[in-house]
DNA sequence: TTTGTATTACCTGATATCAGGTAAAAGTTG
DNA sequence: CAACTTTTACCTGATATCAGGTAATACAAA
């Protein structure tokens, strides 16, 4: 097994609590995913236990490259905090678990242990993330377009109407309906509620 | 010396990494502030590692616990990522030091050494985000009081000023009284700006 | 080519926000 | 206790937002 995190004292944690795991032997720990690329190029490795926020390259490209030419892995994903799109998209990338890194000791090594076993695991945290029932339909969140993207970023810096249309060369009343749209567009009543949803759903960057 | 962090894995790992640390004895391990508060009470505690982002009382508001009544423990701060704001709030509420988790053996241990010699201690990393020339003055940034972020919050989810009176039992007058003040607080022209201002800030949390 | 979305633009009226000033009661800290 | 902050509350007027409807041009996809 090999253990792919950039906190050493993560990689220490883990070694020291699967040192009593008998069938898993840490072979080797490394803090970043080219250089697990690297190794397996030239290794025999059976599982991979690797953090979702690396430096450079994530955990969830890096999942995707194993899985791309060396199938038979296993590759289970770990982070501290855990959003149900980053599990999902760990696991659609073909990832055969995640583990929370609050887990108890217990919960991971049953994870491991069932997973080399060819289960899907998920530590109980996560469990309960991935069964919500996903906030209504919060998912197919709308985008929005290029016109509707700097009329909002303006609006997050607190410029008003005539101003925006001022900067952007439009008229007043174009810039209105461009608002309308996109208050209707994300079923929000003002631009209050908007920012808000726009700035958690990181569509303003 | 106490750690205190709610990842099982993490306090593992500075087991191990502190075990060839002469000076230092890894008293106890805990996952949660309330615990650290009971414990010191009846113990003597020189030192303690705690991470920022705990659960139900963050790492930055046990630090100004702790300081209060023991002014004489070392406290030092310890996250994934880190954010200059973060890093300084922990500081200024007695902080005497702050580790990425990311940081190396070796700064762990030469950050704890120089600590307990009673320097202000930054890992590689936090210094850097320290030093940096911090963009303009966005530092010195006010904080909400109690109400100001009930409102504060009530306004991010789109709610107008009658509606928040009516939900916390307030006039129509006063809920304006306190968007004026905050608007002003942090210099901001409307609600969308002190919305922005407000998530990217962490402050509605 | 037709359908659909995006972008532009205009009009009106009801309602909300913002900015100005003032002030008393309650709670906190030195 | 005194000083300060917080929370509560009222008044007014100017300006902005929001909701409703309508519509032409442009550009991409079906």
């Amino acid at each position: 097994m090999v253990v792919v995190d950039d906190h050493p004292i993560v990689i220490s944690g883990i070694s020291g609590l699967l040192s009593d795991l008998e069938n898993i032997e840490i072979v080797e720990k490394m803090q970043s995913g080219a250089l697990l690329l690297d190794y397996i190029e030239s290794n025999e490795v059976d599982l991979v236990l690797i953090d979702i926020f690396l430096p450079v390259v994530t955990g969830i490209d890096l999942c995707k490259s194993i899985k791309q030419k060396y199938p038979q892995v296993i590759v289970i994903g770990m982070s501290s905090q855990s959003e149900r799109s980053l599990v999902m998209q760990f696991i659609q990338n073909g990832g055969n678990g995640y583990i929370l890194k609050s887990a108890s000791f217990e919960e991971f090594k049953n994870c491991i242990n069932k997973a080399i076993e060819g289960e899907i695991v998920f530590s109980d945290e996560v469990k309960t993330i991935v069964s919500q029932p996903l906030s209504e339909d919060l998912d197919n969140i709308p985008s929005l377009s290029r016109r509707e993207k700097d009329i909002a970023l303006l609006l997050s810096k607190g410029k008003q109407t005539q101003e925006i249309a001022d900067e952007l060369f439009l008229s007043f009343l174009t810039v209105q309906t461009h608002r309308r749209n996109i208050l209707q567009k994300y079923k929000t009543k003002n631009v209050a509620e908007l920012i808000t949803l726009l700035l958690k759903n990181n569509l303003l960057d």
